[in-house]
DNA sequence: GGTGATTATCAATCAATGGGACGATCAATC
DNA sequence: GATTGATCGTCCCATTGATTGATAATCACC
């Protein structure tokens, strides 16, 4: 690697930088392939956790998400408007609404799954798959450094009624929440 | 690695997806490291372009930094009240304002360079040297695949008057351009 | 049974973006 | 040198998304 003089190093040669425009660049590409299947990303990832475990609360969605529970609302409207979960009683406390994967949204989940396989194949398609799996691991392995929860984007910090974030508010809405 | 069910591949093995995750929480630790500098990424962005090339038109900025040409003003309208740059009249073409840095807004360079080492060591510290370049060599290769410029960030794709983008417009304010 | 906390919701506010229009200026043409 | 059309920066406004605060229903505890 070309290591000029460190006081100025260029922005490609800038592992965290690349890792945003990428980061970026991989919710755009994923954004578009789930286009056709009639989803938001966030949408996507809410499903994919109720697949997961069906009947969580808004409350319990919110806190896994990261998502505010006020949004969590217009989310579980948008997903109950076109079918793919429905509000139901809960049986245990009559506050709270259980979420549940409908079978047309249950549907969906195998097309996210080959919009991802798709994803990853446009992203790095040009690697070798030996090349392929060792990004794979390091990046695995810096996430995990980096206590990002597995399945869970950083989207949002202050879930349910977490420790404000003091840091600069500026506009946050990159979320692939799943 | 453990290539469980491929129908339904935990996220954590979903390179694009910790790419997302990691481009967040890239740009989330770069902000916070930038606060003492006091300028945002974003800023912090802007000045890096006028440290190659002083006294360039909004316009230009504009084009290569990818946002807004209305966004310009308001961001050359900070840079200018703290100090950092200063705008003159263009003696080609007095339509134009040429931006220039001051000298105040140049010595903000070296700390901003500083704050991205200090990015990089937290965000792969617990690599090894070789792993870690490894892992810059690899990234910027998925960008170069990936037609990313290599010193701007896909933040905002309708820059000047590109052509619209169809896709869902969903907010997107992520942005390190720089 | 009463008090306070919790769940989901709604209304209002705020920040940021994008579109359109406007004055000033340029470039080209007659 | 006046005119026409385009460009640069700016401002105003509509839209969108997020955040805050308030509210009705319900729970948990004493």
């Amino acid at each position: 690697m070309v290591t000029s003089d460190k006081s100025f190093r260029p922005l490609r040669q800038r592992p965290s930088f690349v890792l945003s425009q990428l980061g970026f660049h991989s919710d755009r590409t994923f954004d578009e392939l789930l286009v056709p299947v009639g989803v938001t990303r966030r949408q996507y990832g809410m499903l994919r956790i109720l697949a997961d475990a069906d009947g969580r609360t808004q409350q319990e969605l919110s806190s896994v998400l990261r998502v505010h529970r006020n949004v969590m609302v217009g989310l579980v409207d948008e997903l109950e408007a076109a079918g793919f979960v429905e509000r139901r009683r809960n049986p245990a406390d009559r506050r709270a609404h259980a979420v549940h994967l409908t079978d047309r949204g249950r549907a969906l989940l195998p097309m996210g799954e080959a919009a991802l396989d798709a994803c990853d194949d446009q992203l790095f398609g040009t690697l070798s798959a030996a090349d392929r799996e060792t990004l794979g691991d390091l990046l695995a392995r810096v996430a995990d450094a980096a206590h990002l929860l597995p399945g869970v984007h950083p989207g949002y910090e202050q879930a349910g009624d977490a420790p404000p974030n003091p840091i600069s508010s500026r506009g946050r809405s990159n979320t692939r929440t799943g």
